[in-house]
DNA sequence: TAAATACGTCAGTATGTCTGACGTAAAAAC
DNA sequence: GTTTTTACGTCAGACATACTGACGTATTTA
């Protein structure tokens, strides 16, 4: 069970720890990327919603958003509903980022995916959806379907 | 496929983001953590193996090695075959410490272990090894086997 | 109107990490 | 047997990320 535990720091680096030119390059650093792609994984999330993914504090996170804002990369608008709530958005110069940054790291994963083979993918999932919270398994709270 | 991404995000989150009481106890963080995980993992790793399978500065582990040396938690020594080299071990106090920190995620992991079956753990360790660098697959480098 | 909610911000601090330079002991190369 | 390389330790300074706590604002709900 602990070289499960091994298994995932590794690939957890692998896949989350790089150092991307393109990220350099903009000035943004991890914690920004980490953001970007879960802003473009849950398009009009809420601010509130992006916490509970991120496991962060407000005041952490808004710094990074305030450079990603700054910086023309993410889009926040009132919601329609509740005009307390920002829903949050990729700019088209984010998402030509993010698209960038996917692309860098793409093919590892293609790889070891194809590799393993779909059964395997499926056990992988299955037992990362039982490890990860409940409420995280899907997609976030706040966010637009 | 970013389905996974998310998945392994929110996994590691609650595997190793977790913030133990008994760390704090000790004064330490999570830093320490993983360097004791990883030394009780590879018993004798040198630094450089330590190194390596953190991958962070030679500075940067000094400093969490100091603490964990400090507080009597692992033990340092010259390699037998080359004296240059100093092998890890957790000390009798480190042991246990790990052992209570393994004790109170362990259950997290036996669940989801269990309820997903022999066959998605099968699965989620060979598309993680996919993704983990290959040098870094199995123990590592420097340790005593 | 009053209270609660969702967010933003200011200020200070802790942690973890980095680069760069320099030193030491031991092994390997010559 | 001297020189070079290796493996490690350390000092100094900096940056990135995250934290706690307090306070302010707009908007919705009671």
């Amino acid at each position: 069970m602990k070289q499960g535990v091994d298994l995932l720091f590794h690939a957890f680096l692998d896949v989350f720890g790089q150092d991307e030119a393109a990220l350099r390059a903009a000035k943004l650093g991890r914690a920004h990327r980490r953001a970007l792609y879960f802003i473009a994984r849950n398009p009009g999330v809420t601010v509130a919603g992006l916490l509970a993914i991120l496991k962060i504090t407000k005041q952490s996170l808004n710094r990074v958003l305030n450079d990603l804002l700054d910086g023309g990369f993410v889009e926040r608008r009132a919601a329609p509903n509740d005009r307390r709530m920002r829903q949050l958005r990729l700019s088209p110069k984010g998402a030509q980022l993010e698209t960038a940054l996917w692309d860098a790291q793409r093919p590892k994963l293609v790889r070891a995916f194809r590799e393993a083979g779909p059964d395997a993918v499926a056990g992988f999932r299955r037992v990362l959806s039982g490890l990860a919270p409940a409420e995280k398994r899907n997609r976030a709270i706040g966010s637009i379907p």
